[in-house]
DNA sequence: CTCATTTGCCTAAAACCTTTAGCCAAATGC
DNA sequence: GCATTTGGCTAAAGGTTTTAGGCAAATGAG
């Protein structure tokens, strides 16, 4: 029998492909054996279970994501970097939904430590520095703007924000002007 | 022999405790049955299928979850009504884990028009009374809210802010103090 | 180039989940 | 009490996951 040529990331990719195509949960080991042309036991060489297979996918997609915001990042700061950092999540996600919604799949701690969030928190970092925060303030706001990112784009995925005025594209402009002005005027403590 | 006295209510409130336990993913109707010691195809009489189940599952959560929220923004307003839904959110996600994430389950537009969606926005938005905000930007700062709090809710459960100072509670605590800063400065339009 | 080894895809098979169809007994209502 | 509805059952087909073991294709050493 000729062979096909499986490996664990020409697997990772073609998953990715099928998430994007008809849904992350839609992925399914027999689903990608079916695509290869190939017996679904023939993918057992290649990746350990089905949960296996989604975290590589999910692995794949957090790296992605890092790379679209390094390279948007590049020369830029302040409100620009902010703006550019956003439209990458939020563009990935409306791009490669079901890349976006392996993002947010379950990683073991292991699988965790291996994967490129650190990358994440260091990108929203770096655009912190074209406002004046000091820690810990610096971390509160690394993890407010994750939590807008993620939230917004999820939201808006699941159709949250859709068939309202005002369309989600405002929203989302407004909310970064909102988010700029924000970090450059942090409060200290209670700013009565 | 003697019947059960399942309902689809009854199938829910397990399969949400279940949720509880061993993780929305892991509810299924086989797991279910087994619960009621009761045969798999007995629940079909009760729930159309895997997906009707989950959906079902979905809208208790949502409900419950705008049931706390209106108890807890009875008498509050101002600052002190933000920090009540932000914590029922998140407390919610903290007791209920499962719950929390069937609340996120893809619900179809019919099943979403049907949820307490709407509830929840318009507690976001009895929040924004306490603030000055008029129309286009209530709608957007209400945006921004339902963001935060869901994304905040679930990086942290997906393990984001663990092992690291400062911990998630202060991150927390000052995120509410910089929502309520911003929604009492809220931006014109370019702040120079 | 040949032969030994490794590797890749195969068949087979067991276990589990989903869903439909049709049956019988228990509950319900006149 | 009896007819009807309804709830849980058996049976069965189809799909997914995963392991075990086999054979042929690729690979590499002499």
């Amino acid at each position: 029998m000729a062979r096909v040529g499986l490996t664990p990331d020409r697997l990772t990719r073609a998953g990715a492909d099928m998430a994007d195509e008809v849904g992350f949960d839609q992925v399914t080991v027999s689903a990608l054996a079916r695509r290869f042309d190939v017996k679904v036991a023939s993918l057992y060489s290649h990746v350990r279970n089905s949960h296996d297979l989604k975290t590589r996918i999910a692995l794949l997609a957090l790296e992605e994501l890092a790379d679209r915001g390094s390279a948007a990042l590049a020369g830029r700061s302040g409100k620009d970097a902010l703006t550019a950092l956003a439209d990458v999540y939020r563009d990935y996600a409306h791009d490669h939904p079901g890349r976006y919604a392996a993002a947010q799949f379950r990683l073991t701690p292991e699988a965790a430590a291996a994967s490129a969030g650190t990358r994440h928190s260091q990108m929203t970092r770096a655009i912190l520095r074209g406002y004046d925060l000091d820690e810990p303030d610096q971390t509160h706001a690394v993890r407010l703007l994750g939590s807008v990112f993620h939230g917004y784009v999820s939201l808006e995925q699941a159709g949250g924000f859709s068939h309202s005025a005002p369309d989600s594209q405002a929203s989302w402009s407004r909310i970064l002007d909102a988010l700029d002005a924000l970090l450059r005027n942090w409060p200290t403590t209670e700013a009565g």
